[in-house]
DNA sequence: ATCAATTGCGTTATGCTATAACGTGTGCCA
DNA sequence: TGGCACACGTTATAGCATAACGCAATTGAT
């Protein structure tokens, strides 16, 4: 999965997710964005749609909200699985990937013949600074 | 956490889960539960609140739905964490435990001294009869 | 060159998910 | 018998996400 160039939509919402301290949801980009020109959620929906399968965003799908990759230059979704800690305090997270889950998952999986779309490991909980 | 006598609204909710083929979103329980006497939203979502709590019924983060649990006469918090997989053609979902994806996870959050809360673990894709 | 397919954009409207805030009723027990 | 805890019912609102339309720019095969 090659990086190609980002629109001016997509590259406004790439920064904004890049600059915050925490996830965003899509309506707290949008109010970021109006500056610029942004009026409707769509086009934030939109961007966030191409920014995620290029694997240099991510959705948390626990708190219906968006962060930027952690390293997004090297190919995030080369590390297979990723999964996340959520500080539901400060709302920082830390994104990890771990080989014997994701092969422990594979498992389980092939045994059932269950064929893997996309999975979701989310930790919610509290940071070491906020416990 | 021993399991109360439910109200009758806790009933009926679960009732309606436990007979559906797979997860239900909250609005959908509330249609199947307008011939009861159900109006209103919060009738469903406070009896889910509880229902959720006492670990009868799980929350389906990655879809925003619920299904009833598949062991529910054991408790199923004693199990630990939950993981689910989520037939995205036909619904089925399926419930395991992993003692081994536990440990890991329980030791990376030790490790950053992150105080676990609740863990979701949702794999998305095609079962054995839809692939 | 030109046509068709693809992709992104902007807009309006709508639908789905979840909670706030208020007041009522009931059971418990100090 | 007064206070507390809990569930309930209702109205209203907040928050998250997509449908459907049409336009513009790009690409790429003929």
């Amino acid at each position: 999965m090659a990086m190609p160039n980002l629109t001016r939509n997509q590259h406004l919402v790439l920064d904004a997710l890049s600059h915050a301290e925490g996830p965003l949801s899509a309506y707290t980009i949008l109010d970021k964005l109006r500056d610029q020109g942004f009026r409707a959620p769509l086009q934030v929906y939109r961007a966030l749609d191409k920014l995620v399968e290029l694997g240099v965003v991510h959705r948390l799908e626990s708190i219906n909200a968006f962060v930027a990759c952690a390293h997004p230059d090297e190919d995030c979704h080369s590390h297979g699985l990723t999964a996340f800690t959520i500080c539901e305090s400060c709302g920082k997270v830390t994104e990890f990937h771990d080989h014997m889950i994701e092969e422990r998952l594979a498992a389980f999986a092939r045994d059932r013949n269950f064929k893997t779309g996309k999975t979701t490991i989310e930790i919610r909980g509290q940071c070491s600074g906020c416990a």
